[in-house]
DNA sequence: AAACTATATGTTATATTATAACATAGCTTT
DNA sequence: AAAGCTATGTTATAATATAACATATAGTTT
């Protein structure tokens, strides 16, 4: 199993692991004649910095404020596009939000754990959920081309009241 | 397993059918205390008598032809808040549609199994994939509360070409 | 049956999310 | 530097969803 569960609920050193993400995803572009350009990183950044998923809207805010000058929603859209199609972002369907995914270019299987408390969410990838949603398409005969689960409840900092006052 | 994958794809008696699931629906209703009014009832057969799912505002169009006269969105939206919370319909979050629940009341896993040739989606619930997800919630101590699990790929009729010409 | 209450629907306006279409700018390859 | 490709800016608008308040209808109590 392969999770950012427990990461996304402790301190942990934002700037290093930034620099060193930022890194791979210069990677990947590269490997796919792609190219990071300053908004795309820019949205990035802002993802990976946000455990909690952020809309296109929320992502324009933010973008102005760092760039200091306005930006159009098709900016945003453009630039979330290209960073979902390289598999450095997903978008989570059920908020229209958007994340940062924490371990591209591994084949995954996009299980994403939100709390309807703190709106975070992790995401997890196991080949056993895998193999099971395969064979269960083969038996129907349906041809298993991507997938997206999205699980609801409570995330261990809500559950055991952490961010309770 | 629980599925109506075949179903969705084959010829069925359509009327007796819905009248079987209607009836029904009024008793999953009548023990909720809940009213199934003309218009939701609507509402539950055009989802029902779809094998696509349909966005409001294809069903506003369609309730409009039906009842003849204009009916506005928050009619559509009600009628399905009504709908989905008695479990009765699914909202498929990635399609910003609605679909009517081939198996209401069993308690079941929510997998969406989406054709993107012809945009058809059929139903699938199986235990082991609910035990597998709730053991890995588990394990990154995460309280499941529900869960949607989308599959996107192509249906057995798209890929035998039964619908080309 | 009349009055009361709760639930459901009608109506208008508007918020939120996303994209189309076309103009401009910036690399990159020659 | 010119041509061609890729990316961004700009304006307008489409598509999805909800807020707020008015009216009507069904069910219950008297």
């Amino acid at each position: 199993m392969l999770t950012n569960a427990r990461l996304v609920h402790q301190p942990h050193d934002h700037v290093r692991s930034m620099n060193a993400a930022i890194s791979r995803a210069h990677e990947i572009c590269a490997k796919s004649n792609a190219r990071l350009t300053a908004t795309r990183e820019a949205i990035l950044k802002l993802l990976w910095q946000s455990h909690q998923p952020l809309g296109a809207y929320q992502l324009q805010q933010q973008l102005s404020k760092v760039t200091d000058k306005p930006v159009a929603p098709p900016t945003i859209y453009r630039a979330i596009e290209f960073l979902i199609d390289l598999g450095l972002v997903h978008r989570i369907p059920s908020l229209n939000a958007f994340i940062g995914c924490p371990f591209p270019n591994s084949d995954h299987s996009n299980i994403f754990l939100i709390c309807q408390e703190c709106k975070t969410v992790a995401e997890m990838a196991d080949n056993r959920v895998n193999s099971l949603l395969e064979s269960l398409c083969d038996m129907v005969n349906f041809k298993h081309e991507s997938q997206i689960i999205e699980i609801f409840g409570c995330c261990p900092n809500c559950k055991s009241g952490v961010n309770d006052e």
